[in-house]
Formats: structure tokens, sequence, C-alpha cells
DNA sequence: CACTAGCTAGACCAGTCGGTCTAGAGCAAC
DNA sequence: GTTGCTCTAGACCGACTGGTCTAGCTAGTG
């Protein structure tokens, strides 16, 4: 077709995106830092990304939730408690390693729903995809839909209160008590 | 001393920061936008809050803990779980509404931590305070200490969490579904 | 070779950002 | 009166924002 790395740029812009956003908010970064982190110039960004840091903003949350649907995935835990276990732990070992640079989920999108009716409902569709991601599994393990439903709820709650509680206090327990909270609740009980 | 409407001027551009920092995040609001729902001049806000932005910024963290505190003193509840249930549901009457415009607690300020040093210590002090609140008021129920300090942080976080999700989702029922859970957390057992 | 398409490169733009500064209104003390 | 202090008022500033645009490099194709 045409070039050797066609999407290494595209693919290089979104990561630093995904980790300037997490780490800052999507406001509080601007387009020059995500360029410079991807080294990249103002061209290429706008070939890739036509509408701007709006779509990089979608991508960036889309990227998100597949990265963690595919870790539920890969997950070859028996229960849904189990697999909440495993998954959080790596999300946990990720923060500590970044120094609490990275929300667990969404929360750095969350507000945006005001600004930018695609990013809001970006937001609202990745929310989505998790909560029936943890729902299905649920289900798998016995549990009624309706009570999958509300426990699948509650422990995307914990998971993202407790993540935000410990990037805020520099605290990685907090967040792994949440994990393990989280998990607790998505047992059958 | 002085002038009649001495802090008038001063508690407008207070509100209106804390309701609008709440509702699109700290960075996304402009000294513009603060100014005109507080119907005051750039002057007056510079008069007031000599360091600016980031000033307001720490004074809005540190109004919103202090409106919490309050619900908890005034609450009459006989345990934590009764009072977390009774001002949870207060937030989620707000947070309907105002058509969840609102945080729960202080998410919209977490990320600036990684900007600001200032509000990163406010943020880390406001969720101090909550927690030690709340653990403080289930150690009256006779829970031990340590035990009282998780499920303060548990609690804390499914807040947090659960607020964020209701506002991401547009869905008030998951904001009050934690704060049901929160409060079952937070009793005595 | 010429031609084309994909992509890079960055100058450039209008608009907005947070912040500074000076002028003066209003009131109290003398 | 006049002086002095608090506070209002908004013009103004440099820096930076996201976004546009044109030029050119590179590689594949005939």
């Amino acid at each position: 077709m045409s070039n050797v790395d066609n999407s290494d740029t595209r693919s290089r812009i979104l990561q630093a995106a995904q980790r300037l956003f997490r780490k800052r908010g999507y406001h509080a970064t601007g387009l020059s830092d995500i360029l410079e982190m991807a080294q990249a110039p103002k061209g290429s960004m706008y070939h890739h990304f036509p509408a701007g840091k709006e779509e990089i903003g979608v991508y960036v949350i889309q990227n998100i939730t597949a990265g963690l649907l595919d870790l539920f995935a890969q997950s070859r835990a028996r229960s849904t408690q189990a697999m909440v276990q495993q998954v959080g732990e790596q999300l946990v070992v990720v923060a500590e390693k970044t120094q609490f640079e990275i929300c667990a989920l969404y929360s750095a999108f969350v507000a945006e729903r005001k600004t930018s009716p695609l990013l809001g409902e970006a937001v609202a569709t990745a929310y989505g995809q998790m909560l029936d991601a943890l729902q299905a599994r649920m289900v798998q393990d016995g549990i009624t839909s309706r009570v999958a439903k509300e426990k699948a709820q509650m422990a995307v709650a914990l998971l993202e209160g407790g993540s935000l509680l410990a990037q805020a206090r520099q605290d990685a327990s907090l967040f792994r008590a949440a994990v393990k909270q989280a998990a607790l609740i998505c047992r059958a009980d």
C-alpha cells in the first residue's frame, strides 16, 4: 500500500494522549504536550485525526475499554470474583509503577460530557460495556441477571472511586483494598 | 469598617466557581466563566483572591468539605449506616435536581495534583477529613479503629465512584444504589 | 523517468487563557 | 473639606490554545 510505518505515528499519538489525558485530564492536556511526547508534528496529527483533539479523546476512551475487556477475556479465573481480583491487581501494579499517573477507568473524561457530547457519549458507552461484561460474567456464575447488574454497578463504582482516592492520597493500598472489596461484591452468595 | 456588602462579591465568586468547577472541571472552567456567573469584574476577583484561580480552587475544595462535615454533624442518625444513608440521599437529590452537574466529592480536582501542588494538597487533606470523620463516627458505634478505617475508605470510594458513574450515565439510581451500599458497609457487623 | 497518494513538517491564525495594572467609586476618620 | 482605605471596574498584556493551510518528502506504480 504505502509507507513502512503506516500507523506508527498514529499509534504513538494515541498512546501519548492516553497517558497524558489520564494523568492530567483532558482539558489540562494541550495538543503541544501530546505532540511533543509522541514526537510528531501537528500536520501528522490532523492527518490521522481530522476532527482534532475530540476525536483523539474518543479513540483513547475506546482504547482503554478494549484493553480492559481484553484483560477480562484473557483471564482464566473460575469465578467473577477471582477475575476481578486478578485483573484489579494488574491495574494496581500499573498504578504503582506509574506513580498513580493513571486513573483506573474513565474519571478523567466524565466532566467533559458538559463540554463535548461526543466524549460524553463515548464515556457512557464505555461504562456500559464494562458493566455489561461484568454482568455477563456473573450470570455465568449462576447469579440472576438482576442481581448481577447491581453487583456490577457497585464493583465498577468501587474500582473507579478507589482508584481516584488512591491517586489523591498517593496510597496504593486504598486502590488494592477497593479491588478486594469489588471482587468480594462480585461473588455468588 | 468599610463597605456594606463586604464579602458578598467574594462569596458570589466562590459559589460560582464551586458550581462550575464541579460541573465542567477545574481546567475547563475559565476565569471569565466564573466572573460572568458571579457578575463580578476581574479586579474584584484579584482583590479577594490575590493568588488567582488556584486560590479559588483551594477555597472551593475546603468549602465542599465544610458543607459535607456540616451535614454529618447535623444528622441525628443513631448509627453511621443511618447517617451515611441520610446524608447520601440528600446528595442524590441535589444531583438529580442539578441534572448531575455536581460530582459527589472531589473527582473534579484529583487530576490537578499533577498541575498544582496546592490543589493536590487540598484534595488529599479533604479526603482525609472525610475519612477521619466517618471513621470516628463508626468508632462511636463500637467498631474497632482499624476496621472502621477500612470501612470508611470503602464507603468514600463507593460514593465517589457511584456519583461519577451516575453522572456519566445520567442515571440517579446508580448513585442511589452506591449510597445504600456505602451505608451498608458502614454498619457494625 | 513522471505521477500520485500518504504522510510529515511547521508556519501561521484568531481566539482565549490567567494575570497585571491603573482609574475611580464609596465610605470612614479627621 | 481632604485624606486614606476597601473594593469595583475593565482595559490591557504576553503566552498559549486548538485548528488551518501549504509545501515538500517519500515510496509505490506505470
